[in-house]
DNA sequence: ATCTTTTGACCGATT
DNA sequence: TAATCGGTCAAAAGA
């Protein structure tokens, strides 16, 4: 019944996906250097941009060697034609000195307690799993949007000091964020739920892949 | 009582 | 074929 059975019990993530970069979601307020990197799972969360291969990644510059190797990864299975519902969304939170001391989650690592129930984008993520990638450079935590419907998850890699190196989407919420009470005086400079079009429309931002490190 | 985080283990994919 | 890496599960503990 559980909404989230695209991992049968056995490990492996879902190989489907297809890289498209986004302007990050959150990013209205993290600030100029996020990347939101999104991808899709595996079934339904996205629509089909078939139309959109032309602005696909895929097109990803040799310059861009530099890029983590996982995006590397996520580019050549898209280029291999895996499939093409899937849109990875990255936010790169890399601000190499990303004070530790933002709203939720996102911008400060939190070691312990709740991490990021409501974390800058809006939605409610659980957290699932953790690794440390990349020769331990990197700790990677994995979550999944707690909406019962919705599959999308998310990919938040930290440095071993605790600043957030990166945030990989995958999928694309089909529900609204919750609803979240803040005060009269905060409602006003951030609006929570805007009308933005979630799924409606596929941002696919081509010039944007340009991915830090 | 319920939900989330933590953590080790398992399994598949990749090299 | 084996080793390594990465992603997810599931039990336990805490809030």
């Amino acid at each position: 019944m559980s909404p989230c059975n695209e991992e049968s019990s056995s490990g492996s993530a879902s190989t489907s996906q297809s890289v498209t970069v986004t302007p990050a979601e959150g990013s209205t307020e993290e600030g100029p250097q996020n990347e939101t990197k999104q991808m899709n799972p595996d079934n339904q969360a996205l629509i089909p941009q078939a139309d959109h291969e032309g602005v696909n990644p895929s097109a990803a510059p040799p310059e861009m060697s530099e890029v983590s190797d996982r995006y590397s990864s996520l580019v050549q299975l898209v280029q291999e034609g895996k499939n093409a519902s899937v849109t990875p969304e990255r936010t790169l939170l890399s601000s190499p000195r990303q004070p530790p001391s933002l709203p939720t989650g996102q911008g400060g690592s939190v070691p312990s307690g709740k991490a990021e129930k409501a974390s800058v984008d809006g939605y409610n993520w659980r957290k699932y799993g953790q690794k440390n990638v990349k020769g331990n450079e990197f700790i990677r935590s994995y979550y999944k949007c707690t909406h019962p419907n919705c599959l999308v998850k998310k990919q938040v890699e930290r440095s071993l000091e605790g600043q957030i190196i990166d945030t990989v989407y995958f999928g694309q919420h089909d529900h609204p964020k919750p609803q979240v009470k803040v005060p009269v005086a905060i409602g006003i400079v951030a609006s929570i739920v805007e009308p933005k079009p979630e799924k409606a429309s596929p941002t696919v931002i081509e010039g944007k892949r340009a991915l830090y490190f």
